[in-house]
DNA sequence: AGCACGCCGACT
DNA sequence: GTCGGCGTGCTC
């Protein structure tokens, strides 16, 4: 090294962390000093890869070996609190670091040279012959707006080869433009909404968070229709007020349409959009207006958190509760828990927003970790819907039906009074189980361990699980028996047939994933539903979400015990989320709401949690029963998965793997089992569960152990901590 | 992740 | 005799 020429080529050594399942940061030489965060070029056997760098030079590859990373033009860099965020979650998750950073670096696109477009406006030249054609570009581009050339052509209605001669005259002149057209920023005071006291006191409070620039956690608790989404707005608003960017987390793109439209109403324009379904384009052109601070709000789907945002102010994360959240597959992360760890590193406070929120963000809010912000009022004069429980195995109608005399009593009152109905039952198609009747076989997919559900509208048996389909086979593959199969459990599929029986001519729509071809499909059936071309709306999950049917005033749920008690430790969680969020539907207006819950265990707290209106009774209940098993979060868990095509293979890695444990104080290792679905397209799949207490760093215990581990090629482990399914 | 190297089946 | 299957291993 010469202290005389300091610029020489290889003078400076840097780790440079690449996007890459490699072990750690490689050390490579720089031309220049580099900061932590600094995106380089750099090479990699033959070829260039993206990288960051990361840290000093660890040093412990030979000198020679060590190559020359050279940094973008422009010298973009990552934020140093995003750098922070990358480690800790690779360490968290138990992740390889460089896939981690992989995630930040979504758009490879975005580091390409900055390109200019060129668009024409009127020139001084004058055409030598002048025709209508001609004439109508010229007209168009009278305004001064300049114009791409298949632009002109489509707005005049011309061809391309009118617009290229009149800029071979001169009448048309090109200017350079910048890429992309900049965001418009969203206007805090656009349409400021009149706020209830109770939202007025929560927006104050977050605004002051915002104002305060540390980190901080708020749980916005607010019941069904009490206007959660515009009080978090005004904290949205302080945090455009003082400059600062706001990334808005959804749990789901299906989601985002009406989002945006109320996002546009408040603000008066569009946010910046990100989840995976971006063209390489639109990427490239979000991740650049995030890193240079342009693009001042984010709503985006969980990926969202890794973008490196210049000056964030505020993290939301809407609808908290929501599994959508938990990330399965490649890194397994909660962008939920990621979220208040991102905000964290930003120094900036995080929103969590729900009408039911997860136990863990309960606790924290009953224990003053969070500040528990709560919405109590209902819009307008709506009052909660009256829940009412019908007890199953009193009132049930014939064999093979599913709905209670009850309810159909029920429906029939509501049709006849012109009102409309709902009934839920959060299974697809038509009966989730198949059995041959002479020897008791049930149907299942040969690919994984599930039943088949038959799906009679399209004559097709599908597994849910991998999508394998097939037709209802002529016998029973077991015995032989043919044409002796019956259909056990309704899906809803199911009861709309039962429903068509005894309604003939009630209006009546199903709406399922797959009986709705889309999106598309299914806001025709919302709207057929507003405007009340439709008298009863029988479908799974996808009708509990947020929205508003002015005229529902019944809501059946056909099985409220579904889902109920089958071992997962948050079943009874979800089974009270959903069902509280379907509730939520009846009665949205000036009409009181009915619910009536189809169920066997009329005793159970979900129920009486539901029916008796006292959220915090159930709450209250989980949290004691989950302090008493030491669950999160009064403990600590992770699942170890094993998988693979050799299922004895899988299932011996398993035995070694509960074998090598290393006990400790504090900590249980339960397995290996089969996993709930033992079998998932085509894989054997084994899992052990790690259980430790709320002090134990299980991430070093996991680490200890799963270093010298021996685990044959053919069988894949993952490591998901804190996992949210059991199966 | 790529891209090499490396040992066993059907073909110009 | 080769072309090529993708299993294993390395990249600062």
């Amino acid at each position: 090294m010469s202290a005389d020429n300091p610029t020489r080529a290889g003078d400076y050594r840097a780790s440079v962390l690449l996007p890459l399942p490699l072990s750690g940061a490689y050390d490579y030489k720089l031309t220049l000093p580099a900061k932590r965060g600094a995106i380089v070029t750099a090479p990699l056997g033959p070829r260039q890869s993206l990288g960051v760098v990361w840290g000093s030079a660890e040093g412990g590859v030979a000198e020679a070996k060590l190559k020359l990373a050279e940094p973008l033009d422009g010298a973009p860099h990552l934020p140093g609190s995003l750098c922070d965020f990358i480690d800790w979650v690779a360490q968290y998750t138990l992740t390889l670091p460089g896939m981690v950073l992989a995630m930040a670096l979504r758009s490879r696109q975005a580091f390409e040279p900055e390109t200019m477009r060129t668009a024409y406006i009127s020139g001084n030249g004058v055409p030598a012959k002048m025709t209508p054609a001609r004439q109508r570009v010229l007209d168009t581009a009278k305004d001064g707006l300049a114009r791409s050339v298949p632009q002109l052509a489509e707005e005049a209605n011309v061809t391309p080869a009118v617009v290229r001669g009149l800029v071979d005259c001169g009448a048309l002149q090109a200017i350079e433009l910048p890429e992309f057209d900049p965001y418009r920023p969203p206007d805090p005071d656009f349409d400021v909404p009149k706020l209830n006291t109770e939202q007025a006191l929560a927006a104050e409070v977050m605004r002051g968070a915002v104002r305060g620039r540390r980190f901080g956690v708020s749980l916005l608790d607010g019941i069904t229709g009490s206007g959660k989404t515009e009080t978090y707005f005004e904290a949205v608003a302080e945090a455009l007020r003082e400059g600062r960017q706001t990334l808005i987390l959804l749990p789901e793109i299906a989601l985002t349409v009406q989002f945006l439209d109320r996002f546009a109403a408040r603000f008066g324009v569009r946010p910046a959009e990100w989840h995976s379904d971006l063209s390489p384009r639109e990427r490239r052109r979000v991740y650049r207006a995030v890193m240079s601070g342009e693009a001042k709000i984010v709503v985006g789907a969980r990926s969202a958190l890794f973008l490196p945002f210049a000056d964030l102010g505020l993290i939301v994360v809407d609808e908290e509760h929501e599994q959508a959240y938990k990330q399965e597959d490649g890194a397994i992360y909660h962008a939920r828990d990621m979220a208040v760890v991102r905000a964290r590193f930003a120094q900036c406070p995080v929103i969590l927003a729900s009408a039911t929120p997860s136990l863990e963000s309960y606790v924290n809010a009953k224990n003053g970790r969070y500040a528990h912000l709560t919405l109590t009022n209902r819009h307008g004069a709506a009052e909660l819907p009256e829940v009412r429980l019908i007890d199953l195995r009193e009132d049930r109608g014939d064999p093979g039906t599913f709905l209670s005399p009850t309810l159909r009593e029920n429906i029939a009152r509501t049709v006849a009074a012109g009102e409309q109905a709902m009934l839920f039952l959060n299974r697809r198609g038509y009966a989730p189980l198949t059995l041959c009747e002479a020897c008791g076989h049930k149907l299942v997919c040969r690919q994984c361990s599930a039943w088949l559900v038959e799906h009679r509208y399209r004559k097709r048996l599908v597994c849910h699980h991998c999508g394998y389909e097939t037709g209802l086979p002529p016998a029973c593959p077991q015995c032989g028996t043919e044409g002796k199969f019956i259909a056990c459990g309704p899906g809803v599929e199911r009861v709309a047939e039962e429903f068509k029986a005894l309604f003939p001519d009630a209006r009546m729509a199903i709406a399922s994933s797959d009986t709705m071809g889309g999106p598309a499909e299914m806001q025709a059936a919302i709207r057929a539903m507003q405007k009340r071309e439709i008298d009863v709306l029988i479908g799974t999950q996808i009708v509990a979400k947020g929205h508003h049917f002015p005229q529902l005033t019944l809501v059946g749920v056909v099985d409220a015990d579904l889902g109920g008690s089958d071992g997962d430790l948050r079943a009874r969680e979800r089974t009270f989320q959903l069902l509280h969020q379907v509730s939520g539907r009846a009665g949205r207006a000036e009409k009181p709401g009915l619910v009536l819950l189809q169920t066997r265990n009329p005793k159970d707290a979900v129920m009486q949690a539901l029916t008796a209106s006292d959220r915090d009774a159930f709450y209250e209940q989980e949290r004691k029963y989950r302090e008493i098993i030491h669950a999160p979060p009064f403990g600590r868990l992770a699942a170890l998965i094993l998988s693979g095509h050799d299922g004895e293979a899988v299932r011996e890695a398993g035995r070694v793997l509960a074998k090598t444990a290393p006990s400790a104080r504090g900590i249980k290792v339960w397995g290996p089992t089969p996993a709930f679905y033992a079998l998932l397209r085509g894989q054997t799949r084994e899992r052990l569960l790690v259980q430790t207490e709320k002090s134990i760093d299980i991430q070093a215990y996991l680490r200890t152990w799963l270093k010298d581990a021996t685990i044959p090629k053919s069988v894949r482990l993952v490591v998901d901590v804190d996992p949210v399914s059991f199966f």
